[in-house]
DNA sequence: TAAGAGTATTAAACCGTTTTAATTTGTGGA
DNA sequence: TCCACAAATTAAAACGGTTTAATACTCTTA
């Protein structure tokens, strides 16, 4: 099954391949029955114009940036992307975005995929955990390919737009201790991911700086998935007495967060009479939820607006930008999940 | 500012331009002197390479479709997009998505974009509203470019992966009566859809095959958006005496309905005591929502799966393959945001 | 010091289209 | 019937890389 081409055909057609050409591209300078005749070959032949040549003349006409999230079922990514996309359009330039699941191979992939493909340039989301390989990001680096990440990487030189994660969770300790509370836990992420470590730390810090103990039992692997998230919050007050449970819980995400309260529903403890809960990133669904979320707000919008001015600098600078880091603040955003003490 | 190729790195660099090549590709066959030389060059240019006449040679490597989408931000059709993912990975596929957010050009862009760039495949989910352009499908039929709709669109022969909107809205009505409603109103989504006029149909069907006598009034026009829906919620009730209230509401689509329930709750109305709420779609968040919304099922993965299984066969041929059409059927799922009327 | 074996580099062909300039065909008028 | 002009078609160059086969260097080693 070999590849068809123009060339064949204009040959089963018996014209030139220009003529062929002219009616790929509507040009209305042939005659209309040769342009049925090979419209009709081409038919036949299931024959498909290669797009890489077809651009490798002109260039390509549209100009094209990439993102790569690491979730496409997370509003948090998808608040990112928007704000990318908006400020792409402004600029002239569409955006497509693909989505790794986290998954490190497909991550290495989309960045090849989209050097190759002529898209101008890339946001990544990168995965990382542990030391994962970051050869890939070498080599956009040696083609000059513009690119930033959503997230600081050790080892490479590169544009980040980030945010202080770190800082984030010790705001909202920060906030529950000063409405009075005492007993707060922290519900962490996958253990793998950066982003646990760094909240984790914020919530140890922000005891230093208190005149509360940290114990170890304060921190908690939840998981990040509402799912996986109910069912451990579950667990977690069952095998715990009454008057060990927390008055506050501080969340990984806020998809954990809705996960957390809807296992407290069950449980029939109240948010936030009993349990006071704080999310993180405020997604959408966060303010539109029967219990008002309070939680940080990470700048989503913000952060792809930054992102994409960045990654749209490089690509039209004709010589070569050093690399930019940004770090976008977060802020408390207080609704109703969490309470007073009086006591 | 004009166009750096490899045959300017090579000139400056005083060698050939296979030796350039050579460093690009990371081959070992050149010295390293040279190679660092060459990559400083490759700097002081900002040269990067063309992807498109890098893969012409060889034909691209990596296989990708594409899935136009219209609201990045609505569950629903990421969830639709996942399950493309899920199924073009099984076949070695990889899946960029684009989102026209509702805007014509942006399709028509999106869709010469994507066989521009050697994307094997699209899937639309295409704007249907009056009469709109359909031109750049037909291009894509002209140059035998394999796609699939997620709607049916009037006046082409294609591919479709569809639900049947109208008659998910008459399950709804159906069910609500057998609850024993019987004032039940629609609130329609955005006038121009086409799912809006198809639901709206369902609606009518089902009152025209119930005893209930259609009025006027029992359909409202509200908008799909959250903040909209609220505010015209909000409104519908205010202009309106308490006996004249409907005891449910048929939404347009599930976002829609968790406008609807949070303003009900800012006017004090209990769902389901006071009315009951029917949604539609299903998305994610329906369930996790402290009242689980009852809502009409569609079966978002099914639909990327369908969809994606079609258009790889039909990249995969070597023969033009005739259309298909495949309607998913809808699924009522009962849950806690309607109640059965006992008088 | 020449031969032989690697190693590094180059020149030229090639990928599949579009475009341009040249050529052929067709048409109507003198 | 021939010419001029327009319409339709073609041949060849171009796009920017990769690849291949041939060539030019370097070392060893006899």
């Amino acid at each position: 099954m070999k590849k068809i081409t123009i060339v064949d055909v204009a040959r089963k057609a018996g014209v030139s391949k220009g003529t062929v050409s002219a009616v790929i591209n509507a040009k209305n300078t042939v005659k209309p029955e040769t342009r049925d005749h090979i419209l009709q070959i081409m038919k036949e032949l299931n024959y498909r114009p290669k797009g890489m040549a077809r651009n490798l003349k002109n260039g390509s006409q549209d100009r094209a940036i990439g993102i790569i999230i690491k979730d496409l079922n997370y509003p948090f990514y998808t608040a990112i992307a928007s704000g990318v996309k908006e400020y792409a359009n402004s600029k002239g330039y569409s955006v497509v975005v693909t989505s790794s699941e986290n998954d490190h191979e497909s991550e290495i992939r989309f960045s090849h995929m989209f050097s190759a493909k002529d898209i101008k340039g890339a946001i990544i989301a990168p995965i990382v955990e542990g030391n994962s390989e970051i050869e890939h990001l070498f080599k956009l680096k040696m083609i000059n390919y513009p690119f930033v990440l959503l997230e600081d990487v050790r080892g490479i030189q590169a544009n980040v737009v980030a945010i202080d994660n770190q800082n984030a969770i010790k705001k909202a300790v920060k906030y529950l201790i000063d409405c009075g509370h005492t007993k707060i836990v922290h519900f962490a992420g996958p253990p793998q991911s950066s982003h646990t470590q760094e909240r984790i730390e914020g919530f140890k810090q922000a005891f230093s700086e208190s005149p509360l103990i940290l114990r170890d039992d304060m921190i908690v692997s939840i998981g990040s998935k509402f799912e996986e998230s109910f069912g451990k919050t579950i667990e977690y007050f069952k095998n715990r007495k009454k008057e060990d449970y927390p008055t506050a819980i501080v969340c990984f995400n806020d998809q954990q967060a809705l996960g957390v309260i809807m296992a407290l529903k069950e449980l029939r403890i109240k948010v936030p009479d009993d349990i006071s809960i704080v999310g993180n990133d405020d997604i959408y669904y966060a303010r539109i939820y029967p219990v008002p979320l309070t939680t940080i707000r990470a700048p989503q919008h913000e952060i792809g607006r930054k992102a994409a001015e960045i990654l749209i600098r490089n690509i039209e600078s004709n010589v070569l930008l050093p690399p930019e880091k940004v770090v976008l603040e977060t802020e408390l955003i207080i609704r109703e999940s969490t309470r007073v003490l009086n006591e």
